[in-house]
DNA sequence: AACTATTTATAAGA
DNA sequence: TTCTTATAAATAGTT
């Protein structure tokens, strides 16, 4: 268009392609530009060289995905749509696959029994008596688990009781029995709160000889 | 640029607008066409008019969409994404929903059951020996139908029999009885297929007189 | 990146 | 919408 008639073919000089696309394509954005001003149109450009590097122009106040939003609408095909297929059937498998767990819950609850015929009937009749059974021993051991634990609180309370109830006879026997320093307050010094204590022996603060020490009374407050 | 240099703003006068509208968009898609070539490039072009009519170049062996996956590859914003997010949350939702039913039918198969505590754990036996009853109702009730439903059919063949053996014994009697046409074939004219009726009369293809039709004999067929 | 001869695009009119 | 044409704008080749 200068200097010269070109041919529309190929600029096989790398340099000179290069040049040529960087002016045209600046010429191409300006047309582009003078155009939405113009016209009050919206353009949208994008454009890729030979080396990969990508340059767009976009028309004031749209975006590139704006344009084709409406492009899509225009020509009536749904680009978007093959992004969503698989979304789609991984949706579908999940909703019929749940379906099918809710009616397995309504069966086994009594409901929806007339989808199964009376084999079926029987096989989940079988099925949920063994469900059951399972679930009552388990419920078993969890009572054996309890009542055992009890047991052991309340043989660890006793003996607590036992020594303190020793202890207390001794004292009354001889006022000065295991008393050996004023000073200290051995029940707390060994951990022992004070409160429980007092519960038993309001008048003594002095902690038993026997007792296991500070882990039993912690059991026996837990069992409160 | 010709008869006179024009202002870059829109042109206000509307038929005005299209006609420069029509024109340049032509120049545009021809200088995009011929970078198109001389550079080996890639171009898309998206156009809206004020009018919002829609134009599009491409250039040749490419698609709009392959253009525009490329330039959100290299703007690095995925623009699918947005279309996404809402069934990609729908998805989680469902995967939760899906994890919580299995989860409760595990527990009813007695699996599962440190998840739950104590009391529910009754719950769950409670409620499962009430669905117990009702599955075990509804299969009483289902054979309680399907004994009613033998004890009929066995009716109605009993006294289907009784009848052709009255039948048999009175034509020993009198060869002639009941014997009205020796060309129709009574049974199948009836509905009664012969296989049947020859069953239990291999001689003699006369119907029972008494029997209530076709019915019976299909209700008989089913009990086999 | 700048220059400029020349080609191309196009505004206005028909 | 298309053609015409005077003129503005773009740009190929060069520096």
């Amino acid at each position: 268009m200068a200097r010269g008639k070109i041919q529309i073919k190929r600029i096989e000089n790398q340099t000179n392609r290069q040049v040529t696309y960087s002016k045209r394509r600046n010429g191409l954005f300006k047309k582009a530009h003078e155009l939405t001003v113009l016209c009050d149109a919206k353009v949208s450009i994008i454009m890729i060289s030979s080396t990969q590097k990508l340059h767009e122009y976009i028309s004031p106040s749209s975006t590139t995905k704006q344009l084709f939003d409406q492009y899509q609408k225009a020509v009536g095909v749904d680009l978007w749509s093959s992004h969503y297929e698989k979304m789609q059937e991984h949706l579908k498998k999940l909703k019929e696959v749940n379906r099918n767990l809710r009616r397995e819950i309504r069966q086994r609850m009594g409901e929806s029994l007339n989808d199964l015929d009376y084999h079926q009937m029987v096989n989940l009749i079988e099925d949920m008596d063994n469900s059951l059974r399972i679930i009552r021993e388990r419920k078993y051991k969890v009572i054996g688990n309890q009542i055992e634990t009890g047991k052991k609180k309340l043989r660890n309370v006793e003996e607590i009781h036992r020594n303190l109830v020793l202890e207390f006879d001794a004292r009354q026997e001889d006022p000065h029995y295991g008393l050996v320093d004023n000073e200290g307050d051995y029940a707390s010094v060994l951990g022992y709160p004070n409160r429980i204590i007092s519960l038993r022996l309001p008048t003594n603060h002095h902690p038993s000889l026997h007792s296991g020490g500070g882990s039993d009374l912690t059991t026996f407050a837990l069992l409160e």
